[in-house]
DNA sequence: ATCGCTAAGTTGATTCGTTGCACTTTTCTT
DNA sequence: AAGAAAAGTGCAACGAATCAACTTAGCGAT
């Protein structure tokens, strides 16, 4: 939750940026990404299309307007873990903690409907995600006591940011954060072969 | 290498695809790529703006030409390797045998300054490797003998696949390379303590 | 209270990547 | 040599994004 808007002049720019975050979001679901235009979206929002990109850097920012939460979250839950827990065990419980009850909460099904069937909104979701590699790295390095850009905690931060794009679309979608966690802290093994089916 | 292609259409085709790419390559590297349009590259080769689009698939496309090489290659690296191998020596000795020699080719150096100078081309780049996750992630299962959607399978394709990311800019990409390769193999372990500049 | 300053928003034109369509030219097949 | 298939052309058009000049509304300090 973001702290409230002071000033009036700031809670209208609020108000504004929201009512275009919302047309766009029910016109995106209504008809179809490709489907919609920004002029569609400033003339539902009651605005003019300079306005829009004046609150959002492209159209499918408009897509993903809070999702930098989830950033931060993950960030402190490095950050402020109890003390004795090991990094890797933080992130493991904050990610199998929020994440799968967030996507599988029934109001996401079509959100997420859209953006798996929108190729333009995947690589977008994607690249949303691994551009926070410097912060986490950083919070990592941090906590570990080493420099920012140390190769190993780069890694680790971008390992664990790609998690979202590996255990999309499994039907177990704990299982799966457990197994890439198990490979992040024990190492990779060839898995044994599945009975066939 | 590829093969040469045979009937004369072919040729011509290939030639007109090579001029194109050759334009564009060296417009972007003496402009800078913002400060190209498609219509300058048509131009330059001497083609229709319909026709660049008939080979390259956006403008994007037109820098990386023939990266698609190193794909293939990484995937033979995974099912020709001697047996007895490890899959995990295999992308790590392929990968060592040949990446940083490339991109440490002086005449690279340009290019290299081009991708990493131009956001839109960094994320081509970055969405470029990921995208092999698939066909990288097939070969590894085949040779495991599981299910090509086996999760620890994709994740190690993904993982490998991150690495150039992660290797860039680095002043010893070969250490770079045998550090995470290190966590793949062992797991993570929070790095000691550097000493202080 | 009000006078400027700043930031938000408008308007309209403009650039640029990309696509579609109807058409011509070249090459392959038989 | 005829006709099918594919490469390329020319042009118009669309949508996303940016820019410049302008209007409006809220803010802060006198």
């Amino acid at each position: 939750m973001t702290v409230p808007p002071v000033s009036r002049r700031d809670r209208k720019k609020a108000a504004t940026r929201q009512a275009i975050a919302d047309a766009a979001l029910q016109l995106f679901l209504e008809r179809g990404y490709d489907q919609v235009g920004i002029r569609d979206i400033a003339d539902a929002a009651d605005v003019s299309t300079a306005t829009v990109f004046k609150h959002f850097s492209g159209k499918e920012a408009l897509v993903f307007d809070q999702d930098q939460d989830r950033e931060s979250a993950l960030i402190a839950a490095v950050r402020e873990r109890p003390s004795g827990q090991s990094i890797l065990d933080a992130l493991r419980l904050h990610i199998l903690d929020t994440w799968p009850s967030i996507e599988e909460h029934p109001q996401a099904a079509e959100f997420t409907h859209l953006v798996d069937s929108t190729p333009v909104l995947r690589a977008y979701a994607e690249r949303m995600w691994t551009r926070y590699t410097d912060s986490l790295s950083a919070a990592i390095a941090d906590e570990v006591g080493v420099d920012h850009d140390d190769l190993a905690c780069v890694a680790l931060a971008r390992f664990v940011l790609d998690i979202p794009a590996l255990a999309r679309g499994r039907q177990d979608r704990r299982a799966a954060v457990e197994a890439i966690f198990d490979i992040l802290t024990h190492g990779w093994e060839p898995p044994g072969k599945r009975p066939a089916p």
